[in-house]
DNA sequence: AAAATTAGTTGCTTTTGTCAACTAGTTATA
DNA sequence: TATAACTAGTTGACAAAAGCAACTAATTTT
């Protein structure tokens, strides 16, 4: 057995005892944990029947009956028998289930505020992230593309972490050595040199707030357009991120009216490469270079706009 | 309610799924998750009282006695009656209790080897990482110092993540402008340019894989030697890093016989400042400057090496 | 030396969860 | 289209888990 899973077993009993969850009353409310996580169910799906929550939360359905029928004498829930099948009912939360639902909601939140109140901001930072990345790591859809935001402003850290995500993804994908990130970080100091934000502009994909991807836009002389530092954290490929990148650099030039996009890239990139070809791109030259410890093609690609 | 909170809470619901402990049997197994919480316990600390267990896991007594009762029957433990204290008893486990507990781990490292066997080795080490860090961050002790590594060899993204550390710690701290960043990329270009393996280092030091603090020697003409981008992730701070870095690159000045260290910082860096003063830095230079949307002093340090 | 406290046991109770038999409606099948 | 097989939900009976309080015997405090 390797360590890992040691290693995984022992933060699951940690967080066993730290979730706290083994007592039988929840948040000293008069609710058990089962009776909660009932409740939060039907919350999470506005309406929902009892045999859908015995499969979510794996519990008995005669267990559950009992627990609903207490529910509707309380009057936290209400059922409708469902159109669709008669011997079902719609269960939904009234409005002082919810009311209930959110006070507890709040005292979670307490507990959990006192938890972490010694920490700073940088440290709950750090704890958010962190939880962010077991969870995705443990999850079998991964990533969510709905968790994917977009924006193009520059703000301080970008550069440089754009500049490491190319050192360390080439570096990692095709052994580039470190040379390849002093030129990465040459053509960015000459971007930033002529940098003009009404023709320039870096798109950025992110995820829990850090950059996955990038494309930017560089004006060139005679209304021509080069596409640059185009690039995805290889964990997030396959989810239509390149996509919307590219479309997003493309529709820049057109709406700044240059005639022509070109990019320079290498034979290698061959996932980057289908993904130009996608878009119209078409090569228009092909040259043998030997860099960064490779010997590879180096070719340039164009797109023209108008006609 | 900050989200930070909020994304906590939605961790905690996440975890308590996928740790999958409410079910009444743990692991198929006859006993119940307390009750193998209680039999870790007594293999945790070779010998333990039942008064012991009922702080740690929050039982009652009566209930806990009980169980025991059982375990004996069972023989999965023996009780001896202190030598210290009549009324109490050393309980531990018996050679079949901790078969039987070891039956259960491997058990559960199956389950867990389960959950991971898609992930590759580095996302397994970032999964490990990550929940140390939670743990970490939860625990009273904070970030342990044990954890943060250092080294010395520069590795692909390795200069492109400092650029961003200074870029995004300076924003952050001193409300730099990216301009400040597009300084530092310039800075670190010539340093490149002009790198000598032999003359020039940087130290890092790292947590969970991420760079979380820097300092470099440049080495100039005259055997003097400048010390650069020394900078360290605030939640890190007052860990010794700092201490740890400045000294590490003093260390190598000597070593290299340079007669002169010298630095340029500016009157904001108090915390860096005090630093350098401690390891023996005098300031020899002061200028008011207006840069990167600030004013402020830019001041000279020295640290004479050998009389 | 008495009073207060503590470790552990036991009886009694409530809460929580399980199982199987049942009703009534739905779906598959021939 | 009638019947068999199945499914959603209810109910009774019961077992397991957990909590509470009174108790014994040893220890500590005053």
């Amino acid at each position: 057995m390797t360590t890992t899973t040691s290693k995984i077993r022992s933060f699951n009993r940690f967080y066993t005892a730290h979730l706290d969850i083994l007592s039988q009353h929840y948040l000293d409310s008069e609710y058990s944990l089962t009776e909660i996580r009932i409740l939060y169910e039907m919350s999470e799906s506005k309406t929902i029947t009892a045999q859908k929550i015995t499969e979510i939360l794996n519990l008995d359905k005669g267990y559950l009956s009992r627990i609903l029928k207490r529910f509707l004498k309380e009057n936290l829930i209400e059922k409708v028998t469902s159109s669709e099948d008669k011997r079902a009912f719609n269960i939904k939360l009234t409005n002082s289930g919810n009311e209930l639902l959110s006070i507890l909601n709040t005292k979670s939140e307490n507990k959990i505020e006192g938890k972490i109140e010694k920490l700073n901001p940088s440290e709950k930072e750090i704890l958010v992230d962190s939880m962010n990345t077991v969870r995705n790591l443990l999850t079998e859809n991964k990533i969510a593309r709905e968790d994917i935001t977009y924006r193009h402003e520059i703000t301080p850290g970008d550069i440089g972490y754009i500049i490491h995500l190319h050192g360390a993804i080439y570096g990692k994908e095709y052994n580039f050595s470190t040379d390849f990130e002093k030129y990465v970080i040459k053509t960015f100091y000459d971007f930033l040199e002529k940098y003009s934000p009404e023709n320039d502009r870096i798109w950025m994909a992110e995820y829990n707030n850090k950059i996955v991807g990038c494309v930017a836009i560089v004006h060139q002389p005679n209304e021509e357009a080069q596409l640059r530092w185009f690039l995805l954290d290889p964990a997030f490929r396959g989810l239509g991120i390149g996509k919307r990148l590219l479309t997003d650099a493309i529709d820049f030039c057109k709406e700044k009216e240059f005639k022509n996009v070109f990019l320079l890239t290498t034979s290698m990139q061959d996932k980057a490469l289908q993904m130009y070809k996608m878009m119209g791109f078409e090569l228009t030259k092909s040259e043998e270079v030997e860099e960064w410890g490779k010997t590879f093609y180096e070719e340039r690609y164009d797109l023209r706009l108008i006609g």
